[in-house]
RNA sequence: GCCGGGGUGGCGAAAUUGGUAGACGCUACAGACUUAAAAUCUGUCGAUCGCAAGGUCAUGCGGGUUCGAUUCCCGCCCUCGGCACCA
């Protein structure tokens, strides 16, 4: 036997493999149904890392797996190739874009075979290739025929020194990466798509799709669609209106100001004249120059008033002061807010530093569980107090229990007409309890209303009630009245027993929460109250009927903005758009497609857009269009390219259009697509978004295109850390395949842990070695490997183990199926032959995980075919079901015994056998069996 | 703060979704082979008490449901990831 020798056996089969074409994948197999696997193509920086390997290789075990259950499979590979990094190193090292890239892609197409993945590379997409992207200017072009495209200005980053408009990630602190000057914010015009429009449909789709929990509570939190209404403050002295988003109009009497943003286009208007004209100056501009993010992470709120602009509530015509403040966002609802602070914790904390009003028009509405209204009784509503009396010598509080209605209250009762609530209770506490020595300490807020029935006056109560609070001072008393007299036990309890419904106020939750005084906002639904015609309704119903009173508009509003498209880079798909002498944009006609990307540019920035800087682009654009027209000089975002690649996997040489339609219905919607979870918002969304489109455009027939989405976890270096140069932890895969293998590297990605779940793995270098000893185990075997029949419960084993595989494969548990292969390689050890037959069988299993190894092992054995061709085992029902099987026996919920039974075994069968077994009885120990429990094939147990 | 994952030996992890917790691998220790080392092979390996048989405790913590809970319910703690003034 020779040795194992990867190197050899693994470049041997890469280029026999390829020789043979065993990977080309055809749009159509007699008799087989097409299986799509698809993971994100990858940007080409240059070097495969273990997180490629991870990505990549282990899907690769299931796509061949599922070819070898007889589908007819495609798992593409390509890369998504335009994008900054190849920018920046043409103005670092002055090399062009495009050289960069083709290499890095030569580099990693190398390394990509070196996995022995079945990738069909004949079916290469290359994003910046301009047979790919003359697609993608085609779709802009269709996508702006439907009214999806448009013109719009929003902010970007801008660094005015390198003058030049910046990433997010561009951006650190604040300081441009590069330079380190404060960036700025300016306002840009830009080619923007309409995701918003498909907004609801991308929350309301995703509920069918087979994809993580996580994700699409992700995507519907980006979306962020919130119901609410529009409502118009006129403001006092103009004919303009403040036009205010809110979720909660049924607070609008609680109103006390309105806050514009800081960008909104009334400020320069209203501000005009005011007194503070420039403290309002200072202001926008201070916001301005902060980014979205600064503004966002500054804690403290900030704002500055329009003096002497005041808005006219609608609802009350009541006047309210006008502020502007950067906690509301220009670019959210309507950019302003009508504030209640009573109701919004922001609007709270923003009332408070200002020390503007605090008005509550919406009241906690309890229901009492112990004593619910009764359907049919006459409701009456009272206005009560409630008093909390402290002992503060023992710290128990002052209860009453009712002989008559057997329930424990506080001293309460109802106010009379012109009763203040202090007066009330002082009242009620003298002739309820005879107390008179009390100290006031403070009243718990507003009131709370609660619904209950009055047992005592048989009649519901709508009860507006207030809660008080009292020490004693001391213990004297008065004699009750006589009505009262032995009515009642009192009761001093401490905090602890204050528990409702011991307790029976449906208020008490509510008094418990105000106890410790600290004030807080109250944002939940509740009961209206203090609003004029509209008290006592609850929140959900006067939303509705106050917006339709002030003639308001119930509205949806998105978080998701417009998907801003446009790139002042060079490295990207041009847009295809020309403007005509008349400065007016139109769209380059498909027989000009692909728009190529001029090549006569320097790259030095200037800040102009890098296109602007080509000649060859103008004279082109002059020569097709005429004199005077000049050209689009923008570029698109590369998450377009990365929108709709997977069709082009399907037809990558099509020049009539961008797939075959016949090929698309016969591949699309994607199987399984397997990714990374940093692409849950952007890549996934847009992606939906595209697809959604070109449904609309009636190019492809279905509405989503990924059936099952996956995401991968993380490989981490072997300190447990995110892998990074400066942590000195990287796991370079090239020296590793070099050492031990490739079928070794990708059997042990697919050994650390489950995959499809988000989770991070350390890279063990003991962990990789223990797998490469199973494949130096698998090979030594062959020597074993014979005519005489296997040894039947090796035989046994070995059904087992291709169930279990199958079973594992399919539920992405490559770990658990490796871990399976293992137990059987541990089996047959003790085994001096197998059949080959059977060892053939052992080798299928194995031969998606370690492609090449088994590759070898089965052309030892004769085989004219290739192994990955040929069609997965099956197993034998009869052989994987065992006759016996051992139960624990379980006395009083412990497990005392063990014992082996036929699988068919009944209780009745059992029962006597299981009773004598000798660790039974001890337990037993004569006491009587009062349930004997026998669950087949699962548990006995016994319970004394 | 909100949303979403997770917390099981020294480590990566299993556990048919309520039925004998820790499969498989790594590490460690002991032994065999070797002049020696590496490699390989054999054995031990949750904690604790015990000479042993065996007992007790153990799946982040505290309760609950159940004959039986890593799994279900309630309340906490910790941790990772994402988002974060969205009116």
């Amino acid at each position: 036997m020779k040795p194992y020798d990867h190197k050899d056996i693994e470049k041997k089969w890469q280029q026999e493999w390829d020789k043979q074409g065993i990977y080309k994948v055809s749009d159509s197999v007699l008799g087989k149904e097409n299986y799509y696997t698809l993971v994100e193509f990858s940007y080409p920086s240059g070097n495969l890392h273990v997180g490629h390997w991870y990505a990549f290789a282990v899907p690769d075990i299931f796509a061949r797996y599922k070819r070898m259950k007889g589908f007819n499979v495609l798992y593409p590979m390509g890369f998504d190739a335009f994008g900054l990094p190849a920018e920046n190193a043409a103005i670092k090292l002055g090399e062009d874009p495009k050289t960069w890239t083709y290499k890095h892609m030569e580099t990693m197409r190398d390394q990509l075979r070196s996995m022995g993945a079945m990738f069909d590379w004949d079916r290469e997409v290359v994003s910046c290739d301009p047979k790919y992207y003359k697609w993608t200017q085609w779709m802009f072009n269709e996508f702006l025929k439907k009214d999806l495209v448009y013109r719009d200005v929003t902010s970007v980053n801008w660094c005015p020194k390198d003058q030049t408009i910046l990433a997010n990630e561009q951006v650190t602190d604040g300081k441009c990466e590069r330079c380190g000057t404060e960036v700025v914010q300016k306002n840009q015009e830009q080619w923007m798509l309409r995701i918003t429009k498909y907004a609801d449909r991308l929350i309301d789709d995703l509920d069918p799709l087979d994809w993580p929990h996580a994700i699409k509570q992700s995507q519907k939190n980006w979306i962020g669609r919130s119901e609410g209404s529009e409502i118009e403050f006129p403001i006092s002295g103009s004919e303009k209106k403040i036009k205010v988003f809110t979720t909660r109009a049924d607070t609008l009497f609680g109103v006390t100001y309105v806050v514009l943003a800081p960008e909104h286009e009334l400020v320069a208007e209203l501000k005009k004249g005011l007194v503070n004209e420039s403290e309002i100056d200072a202001y926008v501009q201070g916001a301005n120059k902060k980014s979205e993010l600064d503004r966002q992470q500054s804690k403290e709120k900030t704002g500055v008033e329009l003096k002497g602009v005041t808005a006219v509530n609608p609802v009350n015509d009541e006047s309210v002061p006008v502020w502007i403040a950067d906690y509301v966002l220009a670019g959210y609802g309507t950019g302003a807010v009508m504030a209640v602070p009573a109701h919004d914790e922001r609007d709270f904390e923003f009332a408070k530093k200002y020390q503007l009003p605090i008005k509550e028009v919406v009241i906690p509405n309890r229901i009492d569980v112990k004593n619910p209204p009764v359907p049919g009784k006459k409701s009456q509503e009272r206005w009560n107090v409630q008093a909390i009396v402290r002992n503060p010598k023992t710290d128990t509080y002052l209860c009453m229990y009712s002989k008559e209605f057997k329930w424990t209250t506080f001293p309460m009762g109802g106010r009379e007409s012109g009763e203040g609530i202090i007066e009330t209770i002082e009242r009620e506490i003298r002739e309820e309890t005879g107390y008179i020595n009390l100290k006031f300490v403070k009243i718990l807020g507003g009131p709370v209303r609660a619904e209950y029935f009055a047992a005592h006056k048989d009649e519901n109560r709508v009860a507006y009630t207030h809660g008080v609070m009292f020490d004693l001072v001391d213990e004297t008393r008065v004699p009750l009245l006589a009505e009262e007299e032995g009515k009642h036990e009192f009761l001093w309890l401490p905090k602890s027993e204050l528990v409702y419904p011991r307790i029976v106020h449906a208020e008490l939750n509510d008094w418990l929460s105000r106890w410790d005084g600290h004030d807080f906002a109250f944002v939940e639904p509740g009961s209206l109250i203090y609003s004029g015609v509209f008290t006592g309704l609850d929140s959900e119903e006067a939303k509705k009927k106050i917006t339709e009173f002030v003639g308001g508009k119930l509205v949806k509003t998105y978080r998701l903005r417009d998907w801003g498209i446009s790139r002042q880079r060079y490295w990207g798909v041009p847009i295809p758009i020309v403007y005509d002498p008349a400065g007016k944009a139109h769209p380059i006609p498909v027989e000009h497609l692909p728009w190529l990307l001029p090549t006569d540019v320097d790259h030095t920035p200037d800040g102009t857009s890098p296109l602007a800087r080509s000649k060859e682009l103008v004279e082109r654009t002059e020569k097709i269009f005429g004199a005077g027209w000049r050209p689009e000089v923008e570029t698109m975002d590369t998450f377009v390219d990365s929108s709709w690649y997977f069709y082009r996997y399907l037809d990558n040489n099509n020049d009539g259009v961008f797939a075959d339609p016949e090929k698309i219905k016969s591949w699309m919607p994607i199987d399984l697509y397997m990714g990374g979870a940093e692409h849950t918002t952007m890549h996934l969304l847009y992606s939906r978004f595209w697809v959604k489109a070109l449904h609309d455009l009636g190019l492809v027939d279905h509405n989503e295109a990924y059936v099952i989405r996956r995401n991968r976890g993380l490989i981490l270096g072997p300190d447990g850390e995110k892998m990074s140069k400066s942590k000195g932890n990287v796991i370079d895969p090239d020296a590793i395949v070099n050492r031990l293998g490739a079928d070794t590297v990708r059997m042990y990605l697919a050994f650390m842990g489950p995959y499809g779940t988000v989770a991070s793995f350390p890279w063990d270098p003991n962990g990789v070695v223990g797998v490469r000893r199973f494949l130096e185990r698998v090979w030594a075997a062959q020597e074993k490997v014979g005519t005489q029949p296997t040894e039947e419960s090796l035989v046994r084993t070995l059904h087992k183990t291709v169930k279990k595989v199958s079973e594992d494969i399919e539920k992405f548990s490559f770990n658990t199926a490796i871990s399976a292969m293992m137990i059987f390689m541990n089996e047959f050890d003790k085994q001096s032959t197998i059949h080959k037959d059977d060892w053939k069988m052992f080798l299928k299993l194995l031969a998606s995980f370690a492609p090449h190894m088994t590759e070898e092992l089965w052309n030892t054995l004769d085989e004219q075919e290739s192994i990955h061709v040929t069609a997965w085992p099956t197993y034998n029902e009869a052989l994987v079901v065992d006759d016996t099987v051992t139960l624990g026996v379980q006395v009083n919920g412990k497990v005392r015994a063990e014992i082996t039974l036929a699988v068919d075994a009944t209780e009745s069968t059992v029962r006597e056998q299981v009773l004598a077994i000798p660790e039974v009885q001890k337990w037993i120990d004569g006491k009587e069996v009062k349930k004997f429990i026998f669950i087949p094939k699962k548990i006995i147990s016994i319970v004394i």
